[in-house]
DNA sequence: ACCAATGCGGACAGGTTCCGCCCTCGATTC
DNA sequence: GAATCGAGGGCGGAACCTGTCCGCATTGGT
């Protein structure tokens, strides 16, 4: 059994290259006859893996998109390579996926081998955090791994939080939700010291550790953990709205900006806005364009680029 | 069997999910006695996949890491995670896993269900590249995977080149090697219409289409692929090595720019040297540091930076 | 037009394996 | 101490797997 399972495990990572295998070089290297092959594939069928087969010679097999996702075999260095992805996506904060990165973050640090899990780390470090926002913080995608398998193994967890005041304190709750909101990720927990429910700002916590103890979730007071959320906050990072005139035709950044609301004022320029937490975002945007333009909206933007004007003119000096 | 298989897979995919599974459980959603459960569980770890358990009441199995990656069982929204995040990271070309990236890109994108790369294809279009080059070109992901699976199935290529000095063409080539270097990707392939190997920036092909005819690879005049295209490019992209002052501590810096030459000059100050292709690229990561700087070289990023100061001045109007 | 290579699938026989049901033992938590 | 959970041995009957036949369809090259 082990052998047949694991040789259909075998086989699916074959399949899996992108490339045709013919029936024969299989059974070679299963060393098991062509017959067992073809059953094989059947039973891979049945599974619900299209495997597809071209006839002639010439022909193989290969394993195609079906309706739903076969169990993905990956060598180490792919392993890497999703595992580093996945971490410089998590710091991006790709919007509507943001929870699925992180489950599936969980998912691959629970398996990922020790050599393996170094070598992300390494490269993770390598990797230069685009860093946009005015604090610079980031969040740490180890720390949101910990946070998700807490979460969905209903452990409890200690760690040490710096309140914005500046004020530590040791905390000891249940966790139950992590809600993304914006660049920021947030702990929805029930802090059974205060008999109540907390939002942790996770760039805020460390010190993590999951004790290991079990409790029964508690009903949080409100259907929607991140509406939840939005309505308790008491300070919420301000966000700003950039109105720009930008000499460039629409079409173009439109290509260049999908999602940001452009509006063409001549077959030259358009008038753009952008909707951000950050002032430092919006105008490296801006500037990113590479074209004149001119800024309206809102006076934090104008005094940043101010600031920025002037630094560079100290930076390289009268021209 | 394809029965046997079958809740194998099922069980993998459940423990990998990051909590604690008793048997019973596992008995009841398989459909299996606990008894088989257990043998399941043999079964899993004889294939090297390790299992845990804790024993006692509150007890069960989950998944660890082991020495080989076991195949990861992803639901639809990890997956279009998995693919958004190496799409992501493909376009900054994290060093030194470029090729494992695209790789593992292909060998998702083989499997992908429509619906789901549609997905992908809504959210990469939805996030902002970050373009630094003054071209502003980045290479489309898509494109690589095609590549990538052509190569891997020897498969004919078709496409449409624009040349550097302009000129259009169509070609019909046996793709070898897809080689990054810098932010860049070229193919090495072999031109039987010029009987020669030739080079392609991949991000000035268009039209794409694997024609399906096979060839038989013929062998690279060199052992290194990298090597015989950096010896034989004509003009390869200039590089730039920024020197400049900061005045922040070296540390600080350090921490922020993993990989970067950081020179201490005293407690506040730092020299620091960074090497890139594009000027933009070195003007944003001094401008991020959101400290004071004194760039010394190159004359390139000083111009830049003048042109950035100038086109800030007239965006925001005198102060 | 023919041949070679490939995939497809039925039948059969022998050996293996799997599954559920018993049982006991050890560990842990309440 | 009781309850819960994992570990593992043994048994019998049923199911399954594998290899070896076989003939057939499809494709590409000679």
């Amino acid at each position: 059994m082990t052998d047949t399972a694991g040789r259909l495990l075998t086989l699916l990572s074959l399949l899996q290259t992108p490339r045709e295998w013919p029936g024969s070089e299989l059974a070679r290297r299963l060393e098991v006859s062509p017959r067992t092959i073809r059953r094989d594939v059947d039973r891979l069928r049945e599974l619900g893996y299209p495997v597809e087969a071209s006839m002639g010679a010439e022909g193989g097999y290969r394993l195609v998109a079906g309706t739903a996702m076969p169990p993905l075999l990956l060598d180490d260095e792919e392993a890497v390579a999703i595992a580093v992805g996945l971490r410089t996506a998590a710091r991006q904060t790709v919007a509507g996926i943001e929870e699925a990165s992180v489950r599936a973050m969980a998912k691959l640090e629970q398996v990922l081998p020790a050599r393996l899990r170094r070598r992300v780390g390494a490269l993770g470090a390598a990797t230069l955090p685009v860093v946009l926002g005015a604090d610079g913080v980031t969040v740490d995608p180890e720390h949101l791994t910990v946070l998700a398998s807490a979460i969905a193994n209903r452990e409890r967890l200690r760690f040490r939080y710096s309140a914005a005041d500046g004020a530590e304190s040791r905390r000891h709750v249940e966790p139950l939700h992590l809600v993304p909101s914006g660049r920021r990720w947030y702990l929805v927990a029930f802090d059974p010291e205060r008999d109540d429910w907390r939002f942790f700002r996770v760039d805020r916590m460390t010190a993590l550790s999951p004790t290991g103890a079990r409790f029964a979730p508690r009903a949080l007071p409100a259907d929607d953990p991140a509406a939840y959320l939005a309505e308790h906050m008491l300070s919420r990072a301000p966000t700003y709205t950039a109105v720009a005139t930008v000499r460039l035709p629409a079409r173009d950044v439109r290509a260049r900006f999908p999602g940001v609301d452009v509006e063409a004022v001549d077959e030259r320029t358009c008038v753009l806005r952008n909707f951000t937490d950050t002032v430092e975002y919006l105008a490296f945007h801006l500037l990113q364009l590479g074209c004149e333009f001119e800024v309206h909206e809102p006076p934090e933007l104008v005094r940043h680029l101010r600031e920025l004007h002037d630094r560079i003119g100290r930076a390289v000096g009268p021209g």
